[in-house]
DNA sequence: ATGATAGTTAGTGATATGGCTAAGCATGAT
DNA sequence: ATCATGCTTAGCCATATCACTAACTATCAT
């Protein structure tokens, strides 16, 4: 449990809703306001808050008001830790496939003996 | 929420769970039994019993019984699908900014006539 | 056959999640 | 000034999650 574990339970946490996937899905081909959102969702407006607020606790997005409509953003940086970690898993067991070989390597040289 | 998303939740969520995380971690290291497992967590058997059938049920590790011994172990592929859904998803705001740099440079060739 | 070892099952409790309704509060338009 | 729009808050409910204890089962060792 490394330090920079500290926030992935949160942004794994967020991105384990299909709604809030969609979300980010849409965001990233452009910022919406919260009534855009909902929309494909059916979900009532409160739920969606809720969703958005997950989102943005996270970091994944980043919302701004202006007048009473409020845009939502993607916050493209807010995924490397996500993918440093299954980086970082990936060459764990890489290492070890590695060593692996390695040791197989060594039977059959003590074979060819 | 496209077909494949499908099983994209119980990954992520199985994932979002520090204690989980730390399991893999240890796996990508190489397989272990369940005592083994339990012993750095510091939780009872029965709540370790339950991280790794989330882990399991999400197809993130496999375990096999051989006489009163469970030996867990990590299946790497499985993180795949979380991978290629944040591939799509830059994938998709990469694709926009680049229309973002085509506007603007449009608009700076027209300021140049 | 006794006992220790390694899981497993069942059941409890506190808290979190994801949905809702109802009511409130600021704009923006007329 | 009034009304519609676009959130926002508060509060409710069902279900899910994460931890526990207690009791059970199935090996393996002696």
């Amino acid at each position: 449990m490394a330090k920079h574990d500290i926030d992935l339970s949160p942004l794994f946490h967020a991105l384990a809703d299909p709604t809030r996937r969609a979300m980010l899905t849409r965001l990233a081909e452009a910022p919406a306001r919260v009534t855009e959102l909902a929309e494909p969702t059916g979900l009532k407006l409160p739920t969606v808050m809720r969703h958005l607020s997950v989102l943005e606790e996270a970091g994944l997005i980043a919302t701004s008001k202006d007048g009473r409509v409020r845009t939502c953003a993607i916050v493209p940086e807010a995924f490397q830790p996500v993918r440093s970690w299954l980086d970082e898993q990936r060459a764990i067991w890489e290492a070890r496939l590695d060593r692996l070989d390695a040791y197989v390597m060594t039977l059959m040289k003590e074979r060819e003996t």
